[in-house]
DNA sequence: AGTGAAATTACCATAGG
DNA sequence: CCTATGGTAATTTCACT
């Protein structure tokens, strides 16, 4: 549970740019190559480093509405409804939560007919309540214990 | 705007692995190295691929506690409480929205007692809406352009 | 923990078809 | 888009600080 600055700045710089060799990432540190392979390693095994991926860019690909729906199931469809949006390609992220709205869910869509119909889809099982994204002013970047 | 097959495979395989080599890669989509490699090329050039990550797990270093906020901004406060937001090192995405709430915020937090302290710090200028999150149902994921 | 150097292994860019 | 090549670069191991 803690990480010294090498390890805050070894994260950093993989959230940075994710393929960063270990001879970069060593000369960003002034660590040798050992070192900082060692220092992954543990990062994984701890599974403080929970994987590497891409970001893509939704809009390139012609989703060019991104919207988040709080939803709130009727009595006893709970699960379905669960089930249903953890089934609907559109959505990116969903947690479950505390208050009247049980899912908070993120959607990629093309249209706005494209979201008409798929909250028509869950319409009798659950209500929604969708605010639409005009702008993103923190964009998915690590939290507090990075420099 | 237009992907083939095979570059939703490439995508989707770096979704999983952003360190998959060209070698790799090229085996898994029954290409050869150069042509993943061109291929990656126009994707990054098309900014498909925004960049290369990682993922990191907040709970193995201490934070705990995961939450929603919906954040209404008083009168004049707007631009305040966005600066504000961007400068919480707890907040790892905010987007501004359209309806009654302005921003949805994520925050990763490593007690209640943070939490608190944090909305009380824009307490006098926005109000706020909580959701405490219990479990995440879908965790980001690439949306409906992939197979 | 970290270093440096060696040894191994694998990788990538290019050219030519 | 493929194969083949040439050269480079990356990771791991080890002995030592």
């Amino acid at each position: 549970m803690t990480l010294d600055d090498t390890d805050r700045r070894l994260l950093s710089l993989l959230a940075e740019n994710g393929r960063l060799s270990l001879k970069e990432l060593a000369a960003a540190t002034a660590l040798s190559s050992p070192s900082v392979a060692e220092r992954l390693r543990k990062l994984e095994e701890r599974g403080v480093i929970d994987g590497f991926t891409i970001d893509v860019n939704a809009r390139t690909l012609g989703y060019t509405l991104q919207a988040i729906v709080r939803v709130r199931p009727m009595p006893g469809q709970l699960h379905i409804v669960e089930r249903l949006i953890q089934e609907m390609p559109q959505c990116v992220e969903c947690d479950k939560v505390t208050g009247d709205d049980c899912f908070i869910a993120r959607l990629h869509l093309r249209s706005m007919e494209e979201l008409d119909t798929l909250l028509d889809g869950i319409a009798e099982r659950a209500q929604t309540n969708t605010s639409i994204v005009k702008s993103t002013p923190v964009k998915r970047r690590l939290p507090a214990f990075l420099p």
